[in-house]
RNA sequence: GGGAGUGUAGCUCAGGUGGUAGAGCAACGGCCUUUUAAGCCGUAGGUCUUGGGUUCGAGUCCCAACACUCUCACCA
């Protein structure tokens, strides 16, 4: 931190405190209550009410001998009022507080003259004297790039974002409740792993130093959660992050969170109920009613949420036929898709991905995967072609990944085997201690993903991911 | 990585066609006991992201670098 002009002012400030024989970081201040509280409790006409608030000056008007303070806590704001009268020997340290000073207030709740609900300080103790200088008062922290890198100052300088992330962590404990009162255990499993798998991404590479060992930071916790259906854990969840060395946009932070859920005896029909029943929850509770809005979108949850077929949707927006892969690798030349080097399924997904998810805007479930697509989901049977999977699609962004879990050892290390062709990372490498997992035999399941980043994205309108990850990844400062 | 845009005071922003830097807020010095983004008087604050170039002269035009935003590609 450099030393600005502004900070050698404050630091002067600091001394004068100092010698005022007042520490400027305080310490424990107990007994206070929330701004909002302390206004929603407050009653006309009674003058017997007092009121203790801790919370950072954001906005101050001298007077003369009377000050004008508005402070932030977490809640909200609320106006106190400081006299040279009611203070007394505590003026001068009154008289020295400025923006961005944390303080502690108490005294009588009163009104102003103005109707504003105010505590009129007879205590006042300064809980941390602040050296930088708070963002412009009225704008707040504007500049994107600023807000993320000063998280710290974005929260209280942008009241929305505080709420945001309240809101992000109400969500997920209205999920993890969710779960919990359906009998689901939560678990953590491996971050690091020897082999990154049960997804198709590159991985981020680690080290450990005594064991001499190359680690993944992991992709995907699919293989050991499924492991502990092996185990006997029959309804399991896990809600923690992913590494993917991907790059980054609107909708990708290489470090997410996922919840990924796994039901012994079920299949892809229950995680699709499942699905929906949570995120229909999520709506009711943190949005205002069915239509939400998203960038230039709006997401309508109200419908019942359209459940197609892979193929179905393919030929609806691309206009080709799957089983026509002529067709299928000819529209995929026009969309600029380099296909010569791909496998089938790979080309079809490319087209699929180009045509299909751009124009999907309510919650749709796209069912009925082509198997080469799916190394870890259990065929159809009636339609072999096809692997039990799905994946909700809205506001054109992928919110979910779902599969009747493969439990056949034997088909599952010859999926492992089979490596596709114009996709540089396969969700199928070979994982020999999961398949002797598998040979002990795991239950049917159904398995489930949701990406709570981006489902917050869409509950809370936020359009980047940036804004719902409190310290988005950004390349350093030069110098 | 490709394309487009942006970068000016601590913060939020102005600065047609090149002529040497502006406002509001914040700061500093005053006045004020009912303000609400308080008000009034005064003061100070800038290597115009960085490095080159064109020019008598560059915040402005050209080139490059860096960062951010949007977008495309990879991916969830």
């Amino acid at each position: 931190m450099q030393d600005t002009k502004f900070e050698r002012q404050r630091q002067e400030k600091l001394s004068r405190i100092k010698e005022l024989g007042i520490d400027p970081y305080g310490g424990k201040y107990d007994g206070t209550e929330l701004a909002e509280d302390i206004k929603r409790r407050f009653k006309e006409d009674d003058e017997s009410q007092r009121a203790k608030c801790a919370g950072r000056i954001v906005l101050l008007r001298h007077m003369g001998a009377l000050i004008f303070m508005t402070l932030r806590d977490w809640s909200g704001t609320i106006q106190v009022g400081l006299s040279k009268k009611l203070l007394g020997e505590r003026w001068p340290l009154a008289k020295l507080l400025e923006l961005g000073d944390i303080i502690g207030a108490a005294g009588q709740l009163g009104k102003t003259k103005t109707g504003e609900i105010t505590i009129w300080v007879d205590s006042l103790a300064l809980l941390s004297k602040s050296l930088c200088q708070p963002p412009e008062k009225f704008h707040g922290l504007a500049d994107i790039d600023l807000r993320y890198r000063h998280r710290f100052v974005d929260l209280w300088a942008n009241p929305e974002v505080m709420e945001l992330f309240k809101k992000r962590s109400a969500i997920i404990s209205t999920i993890r409740q969710f779960l919990n009162v359906r009998g689901f255990l939560e678990v953590e499993t491996p971050m690091m792993q020897r082999i990154a798998g049960g997804a198709a991404a590159k991985p981020f590479t680690t080290h450990h130093n005594s064991l001499d060992m190359d680690l993944f930071l992991r992709i995907a916790p699919e293989l050991f959660l499924k492991r502990l259906l092996v185990g006997g854990m029959e309804k399991v969840f896990e809600i923690n992050r992913n590494f993917r060395n991907e790059g980054l946009s609107r909708q990708h932070n290489p470090e997410f969170t996922m919840l990924e859920l796994y039901q012994a005896y079920a299949d892809y029909n229950v995680m699709m109920d499942l699905t929906e029943q949570v995120i229909r929850l999520l709506v009711e509770e943190y949005c205002q009613g069915n239509q939400v809005k998203f960038g230039d979108m709006t997401v309508d949850f109200g419908r019942p949420w359209r459940r197609a077929q892979y193929a179905e949707l393919l030929k609806e927006y691309a206009g080709c036929d799957i089983d026509d892969i002529k067709s299928v690798r000819q529209k995929a030349g026009k969309l600029g898709i380099d296909e010569a080097d791909m496998d089938d399924a790979v080309v079809i997904n490319k087209v699929f991905e180009a045509v299909v998810q751009d124009n999907l805007v309510d919650p749709t479930f796209v069912i009925d995967y082509p198997v080469a697509l799916c190394p870890l989901t259990k065929r159809k049977k009636d339609d072999p072609k096809y692997a039990e999977r799905f994946e909700l699609l809205m506001a054109r962004m992928e919110l979910a990944n779902a599969y009747t879990e493969l439990n056949d050892p034997a088909v599952q290390e010859e999926n492992f085997r089979i490596q596709l062709r114009g996709q540089e990372e396969s969700m199928a490498t070979m994982d020999r201690d999961f398949i002797t997992a598998l040979k002990y035999g795991m239950p049917p399941a159904g398995g489930l993903g949701i990406g709570i980043d981006r489902l917050v994205m869409v509950l809370t309108g936020a359009t980047s991911i940036r804004d719902v990850v409190l310290f988005p990844l950004l390349k350093p400062v030069p110098n």
